[in-house]
DNA sequence: TATGAATGAGCCTTCATTCAT
DNA sequence: GATGAATGAAGGCTCATTCAT
């Protein structure tokens, strides 16, 4: 995103992207550690070794930290599955399958412990990160997945489909990467997601 | 709950259930209307017609009054699901699955702007509830109900399988009775899933 | 205002009413001696003697204060003149103008340094007190005194002329309450102001 | 008012000049619009369009560009009246009061709503600006100017009439520019102070 | 000299909790 | 037991002022 052509000006650039990383960072922490009501303004400038004023700089108010933080960690987890969702449009629906729910494993564990507070604890505050936009975008692209496997797929509502797999994905995935039944591999686990979600859109019709 | 029959210390007990009635009753209005930060003791207290001295004489602090409210909630839920689970046991798999799912997503209609209230802020605390106690329990007359219909299913592990049934199940209830896409109906989306379920449960070893 | 009949009950009332006394006077003292900036919160609670959660009970914040603080002294003084304006219906032009003058002066005497500060200083907020319902009441009734004596009044507009009084003779009591040249008297500038009134009002036309 | 003739050095001196009048009316703008709370010296600085850091080259704090506003203003207003005082010592009683009120009433317009905001909130600082000796210089001039008149003036104690007659009318002029009532024009209002002023000072011994 | 990011003391306000009545 | 006024710690936020560049 940084263009670092100029050897001169980056420093000054870097040195603000550095404080804002150091200040979400700090949130994160201290959100993963203490739950949201630990997340206090002076808690925070404190621990990203900023003053308070400094974090007012660039965020102007609570709110706008935790939802800076929301939208940075969305960010990369959406990228990642993004990148799945591409890679998945030309391979079998079996792998495509695998290879999204594994990716999406992978992206809940750059930072679970930070997915699942922030998750749990976002509702606490009018959702403000625009994460429906992002969840519609994928959305769309799972239905266009699903349009491209069309021969070997019984479900007639591909919407419907679309919206059945991201759900129950989504939270094997949070329960899989969490709370692992003992005994059960992680992939083990990621193989039986794929295996649920395989049965139910190539599911004989009559059943 | 408890049915008094002495005439002399009904009225009393009844008095003081009554009074943290009042009061959970008046927490759930306000955490529902208002959001977690909207629960403060003077406004619980206010709504529930006592005073806070009152509210103290029968919960020791906020937290204990979230955590009560958590469970009282939770047990309502557990009690309809429960009971489907033992009627599920007389029935085929497929009216099994159905019971439960219907009876599920009853029980999350049931108060649902609570339930969900409570999912999405009640991380704010250091989770208080003996969840993991009810869900084990659930966890292990589901096991229960699978081995009872072993012959139909072909998934090897009964354990992963209620594990992977469970948090599918709970997830789409939710985003059902939440945010179910337009032009599907509560009976369709809920047929869909016991379709998946089912699919999954029975889908041919070699798939 | 508050009918002492049941004994029993007005011990309360007397606190509330006690408590804020001592907060209004603790905000005149401050406003006084330090200034509108001085005038904190805190500092007004601790001179009260209470802590800042009692004065956010009598008060919804710092403004309300300095509104009730206001209030409070306007009606004051405003009582001591209208009191005097009544008196002056019933005599002569000089009387009237003496009385009425020297009640105000009185009435500026009350408390003159909060008088000062808050007709300085006040206007650092919103306008709060409803000052000019009172100024209103007042310009009529000086209206009707003018007219009473209009036979030996020359000045042509009375409605004019209260303005003109009014004004001049708040700046000129003002004045000399304040900072009085050396070597004159109070009694003798208060004279000087009827004789300017005076002269104002029965001056001769051509002139 | 510094003429720089070498033409090295006058660049340097007007650019501190042209910085220093930039942060006073910049001051001066802000304190209209929003009052004495809006004075920051950040939203100064910005609207100025120079750095906090020159501001602060220049005023060594936020109170000395009140100050500095003040003195600033207080000179101008001076400068007006003081002139209209002199060419007064040449015209009758009658010239010289209606044009020392003009010329006030014109001084008052100059920038009636800085003036305005400036006497209501200035008491908010320990007054700073050496007013009271520009009024000192003022009186003397004015007691001069009466004295000047002393053959058609009646009052005894010129001094006291000094006095009498500044007082009454800065708050008549104010009264009149800021609230005037409605239906008087500006110059009836003016000749009414005039004709105050004359009844006073001429007024008949015995009266 | 100019800049403006950084600082941090301190302000207003809330609210869980207590305790005298 | 019930009450609710009183408490005061703590939180979010502002802004005058400084100082490295």
């Amino acid at each position: 995103m940084t263009a670092q052509v100029s050897p001169r000006k980056a420093p000054r650039q870097s040195r603000s992207l550095a404080t804002v990383k150091a200040i979400l960072d700090a949130t994160a922490h201290i959100l993963i550690e203490g739950g949201f009501a630990a997340v206090t303004t002076n808690a925070v400038a404190e621990r990203a070794g900023v003053s308070v004023g400094s974090l007012y700089q660039y965020f102007p108010n609570k709110d706008a930290l935790i939802t800076a933080l929301h939208a940075r960690h969305g960010e990369q987890m959406t990228a990642v599955i993004l990148r799945a969702l591409t890679k998945a449009m030309d391979a079998t629906l079996d792998d495509a399958l695998a290879g999204l729910i594994e990716a999406t494993v992978e992206a809940h564990r750059i930072d679970s412990a930070l997915h699942c507070v922030l998750e749990l604890q976002l509702g606490a505050m009018d959702k403000a990160w625009p994460e429906e936009e992002y969840v519609g975008v994928m959305e769309e692209r799972i239905v266009a997945l699903l349009a491209h496997h069309r021969a070997v797929i019984t479900t007639p509502d591909l919407k419907l489909a679309a919206f059945m797999l991201m759900h129950s994905a989504h939270a094997l995935i949070h329960a899989v990467v969490l709370e692992r039944p003992k005994g059960v591999s992680l992939k083990a686990a990621t193989q039986e997601i794929v295996r649920m979600l395989k049965g139910y859109l190539t599911q004989p019709v009559s059943a």
